[in-house]
Formats: C-alpha cells, structure tokens, sequence
DNA sequence: TTCGATTTGTCGTTTATCCAACACATTGAT
DNA sequence: ATCAATGTGTTGGATAAACGACAAATCGAA
C-alpha cells in the first residue's frame, strides 16, 4: 500500500489522471478507455501515469474508492457513532452509489466492484468502532467491521435483485436486528 | 524575451499563475495582490513563479497580452486580410478589452496597459502585412505597422474620451481614411 | 523612530515529470 | 495467416517543480 504523499505536484497528476478518468468514463465503457486516452485527456505524460498506478485496473479500483468514500463521507460522519441512523445512511450511500456505476455502464467488472465496497465499508466501519470503543482489543473490533461490512454489502445485493421499486431505507430498517444480532461492540 | 517552451509541465504551470491572477484580479486591485496570493491560489510553489516571471510586474504584462490576443484572435483572424472590416474588428476587440479593464480596476497602471496594447496590435498588423505583400521588404513593413498601431491605438484613446455613448463603430469608420493617408502596404 | 511581521527575490538540494526509445502484446483489415 | 497500426509497460537521462532557508526590502503599528 502506497503512503498518501503530500507533495502538491503528485497530488495534482493524481486528480487530474483521476477526473480525465470519471470523465472519460461517462462517454465510453472501462473497456474502450485506454492509458493514452487518459494521459492525453489528463495533459501527463504516459510514463508519469504508470509512477502512480500499477495498470488501467490499478486506477479503476482507487478511483472507485474515492467515489464511493466521497458518497460515504458526505452524509453519516456527524453522528460519530454507530446507531440505526448511521447504518441507514450508509446503506442509502451504497444503493446510491451502485445506482451510479449501472448508468455509467462498468460491465464485467461486477466482482472488483463488489469487492472495493466492502472492502471500503469495513475500513469505514473499524474506524467508527475505534472510535465508539476507545481502548478495546483491536481484533474484536476488526472482526465486527468485518461481520458489518459483508453484511451490509449482501443486504445491498439483495436490494438490486429486488429491483428498484423498493425504498432502500424500507428494505433496510427491518432488516437491522438480523444483521446486528451476534454483533459485540456496536 | 523568453523564447515559448513546449513543455507540458511549463505551460500547465504557466496556465495556473495566470488564471489564478487573473481570478484574483476579479476580486482585489492590483497593488494588493502578492505572489504568495497567486501562488496560493495555482496551488505552486513561490519559487516556482520566479522560474516564469521576473516579478508581478512581469506577469501583469503577460496575462494583459494574452487577454488581448485572445480578444483579438477571436474576432478577424478569418479573412486574413486588412480591409475596412478588418479595421473596424480590431478597433473593437481594443475598446472592449479597455472597457473590460476598467471594471477590473488596474488603476495606477494605464501607461503600462497603454504600451502593451499598441506593442500587441503592432505585432499583429505586422503578421498580416506579411502575410498581404508576401516578399516585401521587412523594414517597410515593420515601418507600416509601427504607425498603423499607433493610429489604432491613439484613436481609442480618444474614443474612450470621448465617453461611452459614442458607438465605436461609428467612430472609427468615418476616421479610418485620415488613419490609412500615407500607409503604402496596406 | 523602532520594532515585529510580512513580502520579496535567490539559492542548493531533492523529487516528480517529461521524453525518446524499446520489446512485447493486441487488434483489425486484407 | 500476415502485416501494419496501435497500445502496454519499462528504462535512463534531462529538466521543471517543490522545499527550506536565507538576507534584504517593505509595511504598520507602538
């Protein structure tokens, strides 16, 4: 894992390789896009794309999980703790944020998708459970984000399967004292 | 005169001193903005402005030539020629970039703005003699050129005098004979 | 005036970006 | 199947940008 620099010059071919790609992304599918598109959209040399990220998928999951971390944060982080309220929100940002990727058309990579958001929801969720449980042993509180992340993102699951006639918060209100039940430290 | 750089990282930089000047000239008067606010603002480094310009002087010089130029551009560049309409077009592009620097409230610089105009239009009327009498002799030219920015130049003057309810139009049409007696190229 | 705070230019070093070139896929048309 | 064109990923050397530090200048208030 690469450590976020703070060097104004990377944090800027970052974003500006990052935008060119959400930009291009809303006119072709991920699998039409290639690296000189982008470094051509983006104004950076090629080279300087492959000093950022590994390859093409490399940039399609770390620009997937700014997306959604953007989606996340917006909403529940006032609150600071992990009530019905916080796990509702969370829930609205994921169907939000899956409603998003359908129209922008990322076919075929359902699976990484999938994995980036669960992935971002158990670092979301440590991080509220740190905070909640000040001083508590580390390991519990991963394993409960863990529980809470695959939770969630099934529940998500089951939502698009039902189709989008149902209301996320209504499918997802019933379902929380299944999905917290087992669940120590919330 | 700094010979024009193709590098990308050059022109990206120069790109952001200059919007970021002219952003802030927007907002304040010139003599209270300092580098480290237009540095701050494009996100570069002080030093980094000192590799591009002498001083902010030197930058109140360029960004007003590119202002200009892009007026100008904009407008007559189709014909290619320099008949009446011509004239006129350009003589338009100057009174409009005047107006559009009194809003902007540069006081306390109009010699500068002053030169730098007719330094610009003596540029390009000398880029369109060339082009109208391909293979005459340079100096003649550059002679023509010299005079005709100067008439264009002095009639603004004398048509910003003369207060904004005159039309420029028809202002400069009637007095573009007098300004064109004695210009051989054109 | 004098003092402190801010701005101005400059410099040497480190780091990010550019560039040209390369071998190696992948693609698409004939 | 072949060939040309285009994209991929990497390298080494050149150059621009970042950074921290510095002395000098400018400004404003005590």
């Amino acid at each position: 894992m690469t450590q976020p620099k703070s060097d104004p010059r990377v944090l800027r071919t970052r974003r500006l390789i990052m935008d060119s790609f959400i930009e291009l992304s809303a006119k072709k599918e991920f699998k039409d896009i290639t690296v000189k598109d982008i470094t051509t959209e983006a104004m950076i040399n090629r080279a300087t794309f492959y000093y950022h990220f590994e390859d093409i998928y490399d940039l399609l999951e770390k620009a997937l999980s700014e997306v959604l971390l953007v989606n996340l944060n917006g909403d529940f982080y006032k609150n600071d703790k992990l009530d019905e309220e916080a796990f509702v929100s969370i829930f609205l940002a994921v169907t939000n944020f899956q409603k998003s990727l359908s129209n922008r058309c990322h076919r075929g990579y359902e699976d990484t998708i999938a994995r980036i958001i669960r992935e971002q929801l158990e670092i979301i969720f440590y991080k509220m459970l740190v905070k909640q449980n000040a001083g508590e042993e580390d390991e519990a509180l991963k394993l409960n984000a863990v529980i809470l992340s695959w939770g969630i993102y099934g529940a998500s699951v089951e939502w698009k399967r039902k189709g989008i006639d149902v209301q996320p918060e209504e499918f997802i209100k019933p379902a929380l004292p299944y999905l917290l039940s087992g669940i120590e430290y919330v």
